[in-house]
RNA sequence: GCCAGAAUAGCUCAGGGGUAGAGCAACGCUCUCGUAAAGCGUAGGUCGUGGGUUCAAAUCCCACUUCUGGCUCCA
């Protein structure tokens, strides 16, 4: 029911587009290139798979021993050698007993060939005394490589397959450019990700913390952090409000029954706690906020004038997620959607659906967020519900879709078995994209809770229930926006909106009335009146990244004015302090960033 | 959960069987300062937790917890 999609999607899906390209046939070349490397430095190895991926490649080996950093310097080297020993890539198509024979000792590539249909033509790439099975393209010559435009980066664990009951290979990823100033880019920008990542800027800014002690994935809002919250929050209930929606507030636990009826405990314990005991009954904490929305929808009987009813709650939910997939504030184990369930009659889904995608784009532009795509998800092999609601669900998708004029990818047969969906990514200032939005069709849920309206003729009928939730959770989107503005956060939105900053000391009672002045304007302001020069008070607001630093000193005090240096450098001078206020305040109004 | 690496002061990190180290931050003193770091000093640690080896463990070994990069999972 409503998974709302908690994934972290940095693979780009634009994979199969460069797949045509000459990058992509370098970069598969390249991995070649380091197989025959490791296969020269252990000869006993077994080779498995070794794909271009986007901005690299990689290769899966069975190694006698564990790789150490050490060894991918020698790998490196070794690779560089056989660059510059200008071989040819050559391509041979062979017979499928040919291939046997070539790879007996290779299991992996025995495994593929086996798997390779009766019409597929098998075909090996060989440069050096490598050969491996493959379909190419490759480069012409390792020559193209360039010996200082790529370089080995991790080794990992993986799985052979992607199954985690076979073989665990060691991988090796790996990044090649057409050129040594790609690359320097390429890191430089991998070290601009590093800079701006929400855990090291979530502790430089003192937003949140977790505790070992105290259990893994559960995250500790601090005061900064908090108060960035409270004003999403504040701002998305008055959006809320306004589109029509009405708040509601449910449980953090539920009886056994409850979860029984939703079918939770069939196919959604693995990621559910364990019960509590209470009065001789189980109680289970909420993974999802649904069955709880659906009890007061069926506190009471319901007519179809009553209809569309849309219901929003900043709900927390608990999930277990496998100890290895914790990740900041991006995956955790207890969250807050900002979930809500629009009930309504088969007519309306239309013009709800459409409704909902507005909103939602509207939300992310005021966020800053731009570039947005669809993934739209229609009926799985195994569903439930009529085939008609199913079609009039996606088409309603479909028309919200391109009313919007979004771009959209189609995954035909990716929904859920309870209904269709679409999916929302943004892309971040960095061009990262992430699943944040989505808005599920259920037809499941009704179903089982048999949820009914009546409808103008009399008679009984089942209503359409949507799942949505706009931001996702409160802690990945968090995590996102703070990785998006690099913690620079919008004026509106920053903890701490202006710094009062007396030159020296004598000033310091200025810099007090300052402080009330802006107080008074309900300005988030805080005044610096340590004993430090005041350059060094600069610096440390300009690393807190607080949007605006108020200088006072002698001319400020006798004219009443402050002087202005934004985090972003410009400067303001003599400014009165009506007419800073009016700035600030011009900013809040507009969300903007400075 | 699996593979690999890691955990030392509030933070960033060095050290690596024999008295625990630096920079920043904190605190104190001096300086009274105009747009990204003034100077000096003081304090701060059961070296993640528990066990083991050893005359001696922060250091070596084992288990656990947590983190990092992946894998897997996210019907």
């Amino acid at each position: 029911m409503n998974h709302f999609a908690y994934v972290v999607s940095q693979q780009g899906e634009d994979i199969m587009a460069e797949a045509s390209s000459e990058l992509h046939a370098l970069r598969h070349s390249t991995a070649h290139v380091m197989a025959d490397a490791v296969l020269s430095l252990f000869p006993e190895a077994k080779i498995a798979i070794g794909p271009a991926i986007e901005d690299g490649f990689y290769y899966d080996f069975e190694l006698p021993r564990s790789l150490t950093p050490d060894d991918l310097d020698e790998i490196e080297n070794k690779m560089r050698e056989i660059v510059s020993s200008k071989y040819d890539f050559e391509k041979k198509v062979i017979t499928r007993s040919e291939a046997k024979k070539m790879f007996k000792d290779q299991p992996y590539k025995l495994e593929l060939i086996d798997g390779l249909s009766r019409d597929e033509e098998i075909s090996v790439y060989v440069h050096n005394s490598f050969k491996d099975l493959c379909r190419g393209p490759h480069i012409k010559n390792t020559s193209l490589i360039h010996p200082k435009a790529f370089k080995l980066l991790t080794v990992a664990g993986a799985y052979w397959r992607g199954d985690e009951k076979r073989t665990m290979l060691q991988r090796i990823y790996g990044t090649v450019w057409n050129s040594p100033k790609e690359l320097r880019e390429y890191l430089e920008k991998r070290k601009e990700i590093e800079r701006r990542d929400h855990r090291r800027l979530g502790k430089e800014l003192d937003l949140y913390s977790t505790h070992e002690e105290a259990g893994a994935g559960l995250i500790y809002w601090h005061p900064k952090g908090a108060r960035i919250r409270h004003l999403i929050e504040d701002f998305w209930k008055n959006e809320h409000f306004k589109n029509g929606y009405e708040l509601i507030y449910t449980p953090h636990i539920g009886k056994a029954w409850l979860w029984q009826t939703s079918g939770h405990l069939g196919f959604y314990k693995e990621n559910m706690y364990a019960a509590m005991e209470i009065d001789n009954a189980d109680y289970y904490i909420k993974p999802m906020n649904c069955p709880f929305h659906i009890l007061i929808y069926k506190s009471a009987l319901r007519s179809y004038r009553e209809l569309p009813l849309r219901w929003a709650e900043l709900g927390t939910v608990y999930r277990y997620e496998r100890s290895g997939v914790l990740h900041g504030l991006l995956r955790v184990r207890g969250f807050t959607q900002d979930d809500a369930h629009i009930i309504c009659t088969p007519d309306q889904v239309e013009e709800e659906i459409e409704r909902v995608l507005k909103f939602s784009l509207a939300i992310w532009k005021t966020f800053q967020f731009t570039e947005i795509k669809a993934y739209l998800a229609t009926k799985p092999e195994k569903s439930v519900g009529e085939d008609a609601d199913w079609d009039k669900a996606i088409s309603s998708l479909q028309k919200a879709v391109a009313s919007q004029n979004l771009p959209y990818v189609l995954d035909e047969g990716g929904g859920a078995f309870y209904g269709p969906k679409i999916d929302l990514k943004v892309k971040d200032a960095l061009g990262r994209e992430w699943q944040m939005s989505t808005i599920q069709f259920d037809f499941n849920m009704p179903e089982r809770f048999n949820m009914t309206f009546v409808d103008s003729d009399g008679r009984e009928k089942r209503p359409f229930m949507i799942h949505r939730a706009l931001l996702g959770s409160f802690e990945r989107f968090f995590g996102v926006l703070i990785e998006h503005f690099a913690g620079a956060f919008p004026v509106w939105l920053a903890p701490v909106q202006a710094v009062v900053i007396p030159v020296a000391l004598p000033f310091t009672e200025y810099a007090q009335e300052v402080l009330k002045y802006l107080r008074q304007a309900e300005i988030r302001v805080i005044s610096d009146e340590s004993d430090e020069r005041m350059n060094a008070k600069i610096r440390k607001a300009q690393q807190q990244k607080i949007p605006y630093m108020l200088i006072v000193g002698e001319n400020e005090q006798a004219a009443r004015t402050v002087s202005i240096r934004t985090r972003t450098g410009e400067k303001m001078n003599n400014l009165a302090l009506t007419d800073c206020v009016e700035l600030i305040k011009q900013k809040v109004q507009e969300k903007s960033l400075i």
